[in-house]
DNA sequence: TTATTCTCTTGATATTTATCAATCGAAGAA
DNA sequence: TTCTTCGATTGATAAATATCAAGAGAATAA
């Protein structure tokens, strides 16, 4: 498998408007690689060697500390992932594992930051990436310092019902020991927070939810776009 | 007072590297302004009008929602905030207060989008800057995720003591209640932490600490470089 | 298939953290 | 100066969250 043959990665917002050299000379040291389910790719605290690129398959990006661990979020198709580090020739701050079966392409860090260096559209795409990055973790610290548990986990419902499209029924993406973690509460917390939820219309059996009348869940939850909106 | 009077800005390492042009461009539109304390310069969800360099004093960057406030984090001379806003052109997802009387250089964020696309030596400026931005408040986030207050709190005070040189004792340089909400917790429980940690050979007296043997301590807080080191 | 592991849930309990109330003292306003 | 406000601290209590233990059921491995 040639990373050729994978047309999502050049229409990616980070490389679509280099040249064409630019990403030629990013992809020529570049290769495709396929990992099974449950792989830790990278450590934290390890030299940053690749910058990692998510084509199918999901990645959870953890950190961890004393024995403790948490999920720090999920990289979905089609994303890179660990910019920062590579660009700055840092060590990871996250570990990451695929979560299914997961296709990546792998970028030499030392050609991205190349690159970097020649390629004027290139860093602006980066600085798009990064400014966008950076917001995305400041909402979620933000979501952290200034809501309990049940307002997290009633936000993340409204967010996934809007994904879906907006119908009553959605299905969770993740499992709810993972969801728990992202949402930094333990899966026992989080199954009485689903409980909890039941009195303002929630229902949720396995993997299924239902949400017939929002209204009463935003007037809990409470959603803005400076937190919840990950476009914004 | 005329922007070209600080030299200091002119260093900024997100300045540094840019060519005169750009940085007379930069400067022309822009303008110095001092603010007594405790006065609000910008406020979450409004537009993002200027790039703010802080150049003398000191700024608090907080957050609210739901009538709750928090401390996001304290910008001191000399150092520009809120970048990630301007260069997308977003909201302010933070708001802002001078903690004392504060000098700030204020750039239209229009002129630093414009000299931003011209100027490529700005540019990569801008994202050296980015991304260290974005591991800081990855680190935050780790942080919180991972530590209780009174975790956070000890290795909060081992680098205080570092940055004062290492000595036994140093000043805090911030406010208690302030401190707390930083950390992630009430004034209440801060007072109650600092007396937790007297058995771990923490003796606080008003905003003056006094560690004698920080290895006790060092024990509990088990800090690291992947959370703790604003430079890694 | 069977055995094993793992997730999810629930109950009981412990820990962590926040809230409320009161006091003290320092800083700031009149 | 005097008065008032505000920050820090402490105690009592409440709420939020985690831990421990157990059991049901699904997924996985032998």
């Amino acid at each position: 498998m040639r990373t050729s043959d994978i047309p999502e990665v050049r229409s990616l917002p980070l490389f679509s408007n280099m040249s064409d050299d630019s990403f030629g000379a990013l992809m020529r040291a570049a290769y495709v690689q396929t990992f099974p389910p449950h792989v830790e790719i990278v450590s934290e605290g390890d030299a940053c060697d690749f910058l990692h690129i998510v084509v199918d398959g999901s990645v959870e990006l953890f950190a961890s500390w004393n024995g403790r661990e948490t999920s720090m979020a999920i990289v979905q198709p089609v994303n890179a992932f660990i910019l920062a580090a590579t660009i700055r020739d840092a060590p990871y701050l996250m570990s990451a594992r695929t979560i299914e079966k997961t296709r990546m392409v792998l970028v030499p860090s030392t050609d991205v930051r190349a690159v970097f260096d020649t390629d004027n559209a290139f860093a602006r795409a980066v600085v798009a990436e990064l400014a966008q990055a950076y917001r995305t973790v400041v909402k979620g610290k933000k979501n952290l310092k200034l809501r309990t548990s049940i307002e997290r986990l009633a936000n993340y419902l409204l967010r996934m019902r809007e994904i879906a499209g907006g119908g009553p029924e959605f299905e969770l993406d993740m499992e709810k020991r993972r969801l728990a973690s992202l949402l930094g509460m333990t899966p026992e917390n989080l199954s009485r927070a689903i409980r909890t939820l039941q009195s303002y219309g929630v229902e949720v059996d396995n993997s299924r939810v239902r949400i017939d009348n929002p209204d009463e869940l935003v007037k809990l939850a409470k959603p803005t776009p400076l937190i919840d909106d990950p476009e914004h």
